[in-house]
DNA sequence: CCCAACGTTGACGTTTACGTAAGTTTACAG
DNA sequence: CTGTAAACTTACGTAAACGTCAACGTTGGG
């Protein structure tokens, strides 16, 4: 498995567990946010009786869902990157396969980045804009 | 008017017209797609007849809705970010208002840079590691 | 003038990502 | 044991962003 979940090889054990308000309380989701990740196979806590147990692997997994909608995925592309992240590939195949869709995704992403910076730059330009003529209109008339 | 239009000041009158078939084929969209921009108000093109006819200015505006669409924002918020080039504020209390609402709007932006940046880190680290993994599997076993 | 291609207006349908309400269980504090 | 808070399931509702007919108007080439 990836370190990108928390494990306890050279540390103690950190498994808490933790109950659905607990995680709704530290994400600011609702339950009904919780069990739909869990509707769409994006969660599988454990359950205590009927009452759902998440741990700490369930809390990193719903903290990288949600990056993934600020960032504007759907969670059917989430899904796919957190099988990305958790496959892991027994066959070389598999291996090749695994990784040709993440350096997908990759070009996806740094595609995505760019046009992020373009838009940011046409902002920054407008700022400027606005700014000079907030200086100009304030010339003079106002010098507070 | 900002410069973020075609216009033609400088130059030949660049004004051209577009069908709306000419424009989904620019953009690869649907006519119900550019109606339905105009439906919610980001599009008022002339018309011939009842025929909608798009100017440059349509044209520009569609490319800059389908990058926000492929950036995550909803059609609300690139509404508000079209206001943002549009609006040639007149008075000063508008003008400090589109300043303090563009500046958001890039802190909200340069929010979501950083967390595009993250994920492609952590996509970068996990191609690394299955490429080990990979490079692993093949030695010796089949050095083609 | 005619008709095929293009365009238009409703208006209902669909998908995604949950919201919300109703009724039922479960888990402890007292 | 018993109430009360927390959690659960079921199921219908909703907002956004279009898709998808159906039925009708427009227009330009022959």
């Amino acid at each position: 498995m990836v370190e990108f979940y928390p494990s306890k090889k050279g540390g103690e054990p950190i498994s808490r567990r933790y109950t659905i308000t607990e995680l709704t309380q530290m994400f600011d989701v609702t339950p009904r946010t919780l069990r739909h990740y869990e509707e769409v196979g994006l969660l599988q806590p454990e359950r205590r009786g009927g009452q759902r147990l998440y741990n700490d692997r369930d809390r990193v997994r719903v903290q990288l869902i949600l990056r993934g909608r600020r960032l504007g995925f759907s969670l059917a592309e989430i899904a796919e990157m957190l099988e990305l992240y958790d496959t892991d590939p027994t066959e070389v195949a598999q291996l090749r396969d695994v990784l040709r869709r993440g350096d997908h995704r990759l070009r996806e992403i740094e595609q995505q980045m760019e046009e992020l910076q373009a838009l940011r730059e046409e902002l920054l330009e407008m700022r400027d804009r606005l700014q000079q003529a907030l200086n100009e209109k304030l010339k003079g008339s106002d010098p507070s």
